[in-house]
DNA sequence: ATTAGCACTCCTTGCGGTTGAGTGCTAATA
DNA sequence: TATTAGCACTCAACCGCAAGGAGTGCTAAT
């Protein structure tokens, strides 16, 4: 058996009219919904035939039919070969967005935070944003700088302009021109390193050469190597968690409690993050319908993640975790929207007046 | 009518039953559960007694009894008195501190959210750390670096070494001396002022010895400004949302919805973090039942409080949210022995050695 | 191939009765 | 006078049952 054209269309309509109402639907909706002007009875059949070709479910019998997971694909599919070819307006979350952007904020951390609530309040989703991960880690900068009488202040930079600072208590009192050495010291052999070069023997040269002070030099590396360290969990917003509430398929006990907890101990979501980063499918978006989605707790939700790309291997991701029965056709659409405004925004002026957002830790 | 000793006995005896269940308590189990060998009779005409000085309150006719807030209130007054005397004992919570604080954590933010986490595991609440507010705000340090051709890295360091970064790109080539001489200026000017004394005059001063590069004077000053602005959000840190689950009488969808929101928004938690550290009540450990909190979201929680001190004025707020029948005894006491340790481990070194702890952000 | 008609399924809703925990009151008791 | 036993009463919770209704599958007619 074959999908023809009015059992698509059948497919279609009923999609469309769960993703409204939340509820079944049955034959006599659909006979008046659609404009092929037929009577429930024969809906009944083509529903019956859709039924055995696994696209649509029945709860009980005597019940209406729901999507499955593969009607829901197969519509998602559909939908955005459809919209292909459509031009992106200008919505209301462009607008937003570039409000946000406009305004200045210098901290990553903050513009993210907002996007990722702005998106929770214009789709009534669950939002996620990961920030865009540097990928070539090489040692751009550090120094060491005297805060006070025996508390030093070392500042790294890696590529990426990330930057972490620590304290570094010391004992012995340090000249200037000791503290000068130092950092000649580290500068010279540090520089443009890929972090993952530095190791113990490079470190044990460095401590030589640095006589006295090799105990200051182990602080620098241990903040160093936290740097590192650091750059394995992902840091990850989310904002809007109590959107669920308004899908009671989502909002018992059990699963909303499993999904707080998800939104919560955000380290859960870097398996979603991994997961859009490795899988490219061209257009950078992606659908993931109920149990296709890599986060358990999430399998009876949909998820559509988009990633974005600041600069060259600085990519991040972004996510709407909403049911099943989420309105793709806007989430897709506003994904991509603001996906290519991210990306064009930041390709397009890569010289000197560059984004005003640094990547301050 | 007055609160004769068995009128307490009873009502302690109501409050511990109903803590535990979550069901109203009727006069039969209170009659077999206390060692006052009372008939059920006796009882109920004690619990009409107390219902009508309103620390106990029925549900509807023929249901048993459940504490009121003014119940709740006088239990905890009189526990927290008698636990005044016990010794704190070293319990898993603190255990669970100490290992946290050896790890060598060097980063502020990691310490208060491992350490929500493990109040909010151990506990079954949920929990918010707010990260030590500076109340004194001079500038320590001001530094400018080049870490690339054409741009300039900001270093910011203020009293409580609360560290800030910020990436400056400048059009003009900047040449060593000139760097030096910006440094100079900066610091000189600067170093040890309160921020809130940097006021347009000053800045159109510096801006003037600058002379061609003012802009860039502008631009570091902005990023003070940015500093004063972070400061005003508190840093919190919230873990064990999900828990509120764990409790029906929250977990309808309604205030569950609400709960997470508030959870989620942390600035909302702010105003419970003011609230605590403005009034002080010697012990440094508040609770607030039922509508008391200052979070109206809370009004049918109860929220336990404890303001710990790092050094001179670095207060922060620790709290743990849940139930009107929380475990009070238990809650206050981990409380109590958390505050003591951190208060204690802080204090009592304070030179060289002094802790790990950056307040890096 | 489509449709009208009909029997059937099964969830939902509402209703009445029963149960049981708990109360308040009264009268008896120590 | 304080306590207690006894009893009638209340009310949420539970159960079973019938009615209603939305929806299906099937069959026969168009």
């Amino acid at each position: 058996m074959d999908l023809d054209e009015r059992k698509l269309k059948i497919l279609q309509a009923i999609i469309r009219n769960y993703l409204e109402t939340g509820e079944p639907v049955g034959s006599r909706t659909i006979s008046k919904y659609t404009d092929l002007n037929l009577s429930s009875a024969t809906i009944r059949n083509e529903m019956s035939d859709l039924e055995e070709l696994g696209y649509i479910l029945q709860p009980h019998t005597s019940a209406g039919r729901i999507p499955s997971d593969k009607g829901y694909r197969l519509y998602v599919d559909r939908m955005m070969l459809e919209k292909e070819e459509q031009l992106n307006q200008a919505t209301q979350e462009v607008k937003e967005l570039q409000r946000i952007l406009l305004e200045r904020e210098d901290k990553m951390e903050s513009v993210l935070k907002q996007m990722a609530k702005m998106l929770a309040t214009n789709t009534n989703y669950a939002t996620m944003i990961s920030a865009p991960q540097v990928r070539g880690n090489k040692l751009k900068f550090i120094q060491l700088s005297r805060v006070d009488k025996c508390q030093l202040l070392t500042t790294i930079v890696v590529e990426g302009n990330v930057i972490k600072n620590s304290m570094i208590t010391v004992d012995e009192l340090l000249d200037d021109e000791t503290l000068l050495k130092l950092n000649i010291l580290l500068n010279t052999n540090l520089n443009g390193l890929p972090i993952e070069e530095i190791n113990l023997a490079m470190i044990a040269k460095l401590k030589q050469q640095a006589g006295d002070h090799a105990g200051i030099v182990a602080e620098v590396m241990d903040a160093v190597a936290s740097q590192i360290k650091n750059d394995e969990n992902i840091e990850i917003y989310t904002s809007g968690a109590n959107n669920i509430f308004k899908y009671p398929e989502l909002a018992d006990n059990q699963r909303a409690s499993e999904l707080i907890t998800t939104f919560e101990e955000k380290q859960l979501l870097t398996e979603l993050v991994n997961e859009t980063l490795t899988d490219e499918t061209g257009t950078g978006i992606q659908v993931y319908i109920g149990n296709e989605t890599p986060v358990k707790t999430m399998k009876d939700c949909s998820v559509v993640t988009a990633t974005y790309e600041l600069e060259e291997g600085m990519k991040g991701t972004i996510g709407i975790i909403g049911p099943r029965r989420m309105d793709y056709d806007k989430v897709i659409d506003t994904l991509k929207t603001l996906k290519s405004q991210l990306d064009t925004i930041y390709k397009k002026d890569d010289g000197q007046t560059g984004t005003k957002i640094d990547y301050d830790r």
